[in-house]
RNA sequence: GUCCCCAUCGUCUAGAGGCCUAGGACACCUCCCUUUCACGGAGGCGACCGGGGUUCGAAUCCCCGUGGGGACGCCA
């Protein structure tokens, strides 16, 4: 049978790691079995759905690079579907109408909840052979709820946890279809899975309870039942659940906090699933490995240093151009105009192995396009009396000498000699005067890439 | 409270009864490289939640504890 997997959001907010995480799973399972992906639109609760959190899901999505086969399936345009269902089940007798109201049953639940019991519905409109039902009250629309069968149990091999099986004698009639008609979340989802020919449900383990449910729907419905693998959640870096509190938790913001999607992909990946002791693979390996087999049940909790460390492997691998383009944008975005710097391309190949996100390297590279503000520490140490004069002497002759590499290092070398000091006491506080700071790449090939004007100006501001 | 799930270094994990004196990766520490900081290289520190079984043998299987998480909506 043709793998049919599928992704199902419901458009409440953006595409958070857990989410994406689910995605990814889904999307490579689908993959590596030549099946297809599909794409669902979750959006019966009107009232929280909003277009703004459909266009992030998809925005999200595409960053990653998660293609779908098919879809993005809306929830909300198969409403004539759901219905048509509804009322098969109702004339089938595995779904009844219910004229509780809320109110009686926020009682109920209460008394059970008092009694240590577990809350659930009752089943007093539940029909059954013999017994006599309340008169219908006037003036409340019913609910329909599903029949959920009272004895026995329901059971399926998880795919992640592994068996799994809940007596239906804890599990109450659900309500599939609200007052006003609508259907509700455990019922779409059935229909959908069913009708959409899904193979393998591969969701977040928060849905572990609905599962039984939707079984016994899916029963009910003489559908086929698909294999369910269950993933566990993703903690946030301190080990609490993910919420809003976590700053990052759209992937979006990955972006924005210039992490490649090749490094959040490679890290979710690796988040939950393992291949042996692999840790740095592309997508197209991943879909080759990947399996439900090797997924670990248990949560997991988010670690921004190994991000960092994936991120910084990929902008190590990155292709120049794309790089360029990335920091390039960067850069714009702040501000900050190329136009009278060295050729940016330059600039990223000498920092592209020294920084985690483009963010920093975007921030380490500034002071190639603007007058760094100088670290008052960093002056202080290094840019001490005794050694002004010398690099104002220094200043006059790179003022002149051929502005290569080479040439610059041997005039270095030279004042080193003439005032025997150690390079660093020279490297040093040309490093704070040309660029802020304390740290860069080899002060030479700073100096080239800088360029005579900017460097001569730079030292002279400073050393009068 | 009831039901369900989970449990190996600080973190992500390998591990399907002997290959485990428990492997890898991130982080951390030390050293090397060096013109500072990174990068890179070489080392190091560091874990099977507890207790009972089963077995010749258990991180691996079973039970009980403990701890964590999830679910219990006319939300999804």
């Amino acid at each position: 049978m043709t793998v049919r997997t599928r992704f199902a959001p419901s458009p409440t907010g953006f595409l958070h790691i857990g989410g994406a995480r689910t995605a990814l799973f889904s999307w490579a399972y689908a993959r590596k079995h030549r099946g297809s992906f599909i794409l669902r639109i979750e959006d019966t609760d009107v009232a929280r759905s909003t277009p703004e959190a459909v266009q992030a899901i998809l925005d999200g999505m595409n960053w990653l690079g998660l293609d779908w086969d098919e879809g993005p399936f809306y929830q909300m345009e198969r409403m004539d579907r759901y219905k048509l269902v509804i009322q098969k089940m109702l004339d089938d007798g595995t779904a009844y109408h219910c004229y509780c109201s809320k109110e009686e049953l926020e009682v109920l639940r209460e008394q059970q909840m008092s009694q240590n019991l577990k809350p659930r519905y009752d089943g007093r409109w539940r029909p059954e052979e013999g017994k006599v039902l309340a008169d219908i009250p006037q003036g409340i629309p019913p609910v329909v709820r599903f029949k959920n069968p009272k004895t026995g149990a329901v059971a399926w091999d998880d795919l992640v946890k592994g068996h799994i099986s809940i007596s239906n004698e804890e599990l109450d009639d659900l309500i599939i279809a609200r007052a006003d008609g609508t259907p509700t979340y455990n019922f779409c989802v059935v229909v959908d899975d069913w009708e959409m020919g899904i193979t393998q449900v591969i969701r977040g383990d928060d849905h572990v309870n609905n599962t039984p449910r939707q079984i016994n729907m899916l029963k009910a419905l003489g559908a086929n039942i698909p294999q369910y693998a269950h993933l566990s959640m993703i903690l946030g870096d301190d080990g609490q659940k993910l919420s809003k509190r976590h700053g990052a938790v759209s992937v979006m913001q990955y972006d924005d906090e210039g992490y490649l999607p090749e490094a959040v992909l490679n890290y979710l990946a690796r988040l939950g699933w393992s291949h042996g002791d692999e840790e740095v693979f592309s997508m197209q390996q991943f879909c080759e490995w990947f399996d439900l087999d090797h997924i670990t049940p248990s949560a997991a909790q988010f670690n921004t240093e190994k991000l960092n460390w994936l991120n910084a492997h990929y902008i190590k691998q990155a292709d120049s151009t794309t790089l360029v383009q990335e920091v390039s944008k960067r850069l714009q975005s702040k501000g900050v105009s190329i136009a009278a710097g060295p050729e940016l391309s330059k600039v990223v190949e000498m920092y592209r192995e020294r920084a985690n996100t483009l963010n920093e390297l975007v921030a380490s590279v500034v002071y190639f396009y603007q007058l760094p503000a100088i670290d008052e520490a960093a002056a202080q140490k290094h840019i001490t009396p005794e050694i002004l004069p010398v690099i104002k002497a220094l200043a006059d002759q790179l003022a002149v000498i051929d502005w290569s590499a080479e040439a610059i290092h041997g005039l270095i070398e030279q004042a080193v000699l003439q005032h025997a000091l150690k390079f660093p006491k020279i490297a040093m506080p040309l490093r704070v005067m040309l660029t802020g700071g304390a740290q860069s790449p080899s002060i030479d090939g700073v100096m080239v890439l800088l360029g005579r004007e900017s460097v001569v100006s730079r030292i002279k501001a400073i050393t009068g």
